[in-house]
DNA sequence: TTGTATTTTTAGTCTAGACTAAAAATTTTA
DNA sequence: TAAAATTTTTAGTCTAGACTAAAAATACAA
């Protein structure tokens, strides 16, 4: 079975949400994949007679194991093509996003696997997601948790971020942060829940609570 | 005016046809982007509004100049793309063009130009074709002939091929000719015409004239 | 629990880009 | 140059994937 752009795309949404939700609800889908409910709808049963999802009408979507296996396949081309735009050709990490997912319907295992061969196997994408390997196997970043939960004078490692809109990622370059770089947490402060980061080189980042949750971070507590 | 896929492909289609022979007819354009003759007087139509194309019924097709803007824009994605994935990805020559059909039709000229830099403004493609620069301007290859027009003693350099099919790159492959090796003409046979090369180390090719016909030379007569 | 709001589905439409079969135009051959 | 063969166009159909508007189902609130 041969899949549309287009029905990737609706599988790679309700991975999406079942791990954001449980399920998917046609409403939520219809947002992730711009599209109305009704052409969702239409969509979900023919996903469901080619057996990638699983769907029972009124009661949303989830994915069968092999409209899982296809979801990861895509997150795995998606996240390499990914590391290929920012690692090899300089874009920047807000700008590869629409790119990659031009870039993830285009051929088979053995380009991609050629890709990640390439690019040295990486394990995480320009944004901190873990890439699934070949066999469809995601491992899971371990002890990552939002950067609003950290306590004064904790030490962290950045190591991901919850949104990765262009803006969202524009104000974390202008904030100076980014991903693999260390911050010890001098000062929060309680009228706004900001806090006051410290830089190895000893450079002060003024961070707001919004930025705080968006950011994942790993105590290194040294 | 954003193009489809398909309509890119009619693009390069007309494009190729036009070198090939002056005009690009109805039937000789269905051959190459196989479809019927009805789908290409439709779409000729369109290109013809969008203004792409010249066209006046049952006398063939030319392209504008913006319809050739957009082929030879096409043409460098594609040998482009075959350059990285023989050069980066380590594809052999026979097997890229599928792939290279596919993603000429991503992204735009951002895209394109920093591959073009990735790679180092690769001034051919792996089956020795020249990749128009950035402006569309096509160097086209000087002093080129086809082997079969070589004479005893001639001494030339591969530098590229009439057909690029796999069929035909894999038997170079097994004739152990490849782009940029140095052979002499040692002798024709007048029989079936066929020729013998000699390679730099000393071996032995047997080269029918039907190959011959097919591989493209420069004389380095030293 | 009944009425209201929300969500989902149904029914019908639209467009791009294919297709077939038949008609028309052009080219070739006798 | 007229007949036959070929090529191209017209006319109508089909599919994927979108859409809108209305109907049906579900969820929420009084």
């Amino acid at each position: 079975m041969l899949l549309s752009p287009s029905q990737e795309n609706y599988l790679k949404a309700i991975y999406k949400l079942e791990a954001r939700e449980g399920i998917a609800t046609n409403q939520a889908l219809a947002a992730l994949v711009e599209a109305t409910p009704a052409s969702v709808t239409n969509m979900l049963r023919k996903l469901m007679d080619a057996g990638f999802v699983e769907y029972e009408a009124y009661q949303g979507a989830t994915l069968t194991s092999e409209g899982r296996d296809e979801a990861v396949a895509l997150v795995r081309k998606h996240r390499l093509w990914e590391v290929f735009l920012v690692e090899k050709l300089q874009y920047d990490w807000d700008a590869v996003h629409a790119l990659a997912e031009e870039l993830e319907h285009i051929g088979g295992d053995e380009l991609i696997n050629r890709l990640d061969a390439f690019l040295d196997h990486p394990a995480y994408d320009p944004h901190g997601d873990p890439i699934p390997n070949a066999k469809g196997v995601v491992r899971t970043r371990q002890h990552a948790i939002a950067a609003n939960e950290a306590k004064e004078g904790d030490v962290f490692v950045v190591c991901g971020v919850k949104d990765s809109s262009s803006l969202f990622l524009r104000h974390l370059d202008k904030l100076n942060i980014a991903l693999g770089k260390t911050y010890t947490l001098k000062e929060c402060l309680e009228f706004d829940r900001s806090a006051v980061w410290v830089e190895q080189e000893g450079a002060l980042t003024n961070v707001s609570n919004e930025v705080a949750k968006n950011v994942l971070i790993q105590l290194t507590n040294g």
